[in-house]
DNA sequence: GTCTATAGACAGATAGAC
DNA sequence: GTCTATCTGTCTATAGAC
């Protein structure tokens, strides 16, 4: 584990942020150290900050990046057709994005508070942004006459707090494959929104 | 706000408890000191050592607190009929309960992870008996041939997530009232989870 | 029951050698 | 790019005066 001195591995980088990652999803920002970082990594405190510019960077980054690869993911996916076949499509895609990153999912909803006024505005603003997307898929439903919905917004943020909730239970390998836990989320969603 | 010296108030202990409260919420846990809270009740840092053995006793008070009142009111409120009116009835004891105690509920779903392992392993049991609670009533619902709900534990954690989403958005003062909140929330867990 | 003072550990961040 | 060493500050918790 410990590195010798100018060993040069070139992936420092991005050990810290794996490291980060993990620690801060375990036992949460505030009581992570920077020395408990540089320890899972193996190097010395001091050599983290040739890479972050401070603890609160590191977080901010996680985080940033965590978001932007969720909006450009959703941005990405092929999907077609109205709003029902646009709800499973979203609902599909948010389970298995989630359920692929625990820990990065974790932070972006826990840490929200520990981010410094300018980082969180930036994040809540990336935060909005794909609420919305699900908000205009419903109020398209909505104008369709497909869903009943009687207020988009609070519908907007049940949906995804529901789905959000499979990230406290999950664990591959357990009983119910990926699948089977998109399918069984997309029936309550799509029985909760349609008429 | 400061006190003077030996002012035997008599009520230094609750304030603690609500000063922590309120700062544990708004900061995280490992993010409050022990001067913090002591500035906020107005007393020094070593006098609140008279109530507590540690700050983390202060945590895990709380949320033992929390969780027995949440059960004790389950407990305690009227109700009969059906599963559908049970879950009717749960679904609005969960919401108001919850909106009028959004710190408590703040921590106790955030701060698991700060509990040392004896302390977790009480709250967690607290939790799933409260979980328990809301499965029977599922259950119930399906061998009544009333709820279609493909995995009763799945359910339930996902009717929780979703009704706990209620706090990261409602401010009171806002646009809708407590009831009309409980009756949107109402709505959709009908939808969702009767066939 | 609260104060002041402090022990002892640990935090984030920096400086300079290599 | 990483090291060692350290500055400066804060933390939890305790001791003893009042």
């Amino acid at each position: 584990m410990a590195r010798t001195q100018g060993s040069h591995s070139g992936i420092t980088g991005p050990r810290i942020s794996d490291a980060a990652l993990r620690l801060f999803a375990q036992h949460g920002y505030a009581a992570v150290s920077m020395r408990q970082i540089a320890r899972e990594v193996g190097v010395q405190a001091g050599a983290l900050y040739n890479y972050t510019p401070d603890k609160q960077s590191l977080l901010f980054r996680l985080m940033e990046s965590h978001m932007t690869e969720l909006l450009a993911s959703w941005r990405d996916l092929p999907r077609d057709g109205g709003a029902l076949s646009q709800l499973e499509a979203f609902t599909r895609f948010h389970i298995r994005f989630h359920m692929r990153r625990p820990d990065a999912v974790f932070i972006a909803y826990m840490e929200l508070r520990n981010l410094s006024p300018d980082n969180f505005t930036s994040i809540e603003s990336l935060r909005r942004e794909y609420e919305t997307a699900l908000e205009m898929i419903l109020k398209q439903g909505v104008s369709e006459g497909v869903f009943v919905v009687p207020d988009t917004k609070i519908a907007t943020l049940a949906v995804i707090a529901m789905l959000n909730g499979v990230n406290t239970w999950y664990r591959s390998g357990g009983r119910l494959s990926l699948d089977e836990v998109e399918t069984t989320y997309w029936e309550m969603v799509r029985r909760a929104m349609v008429s």
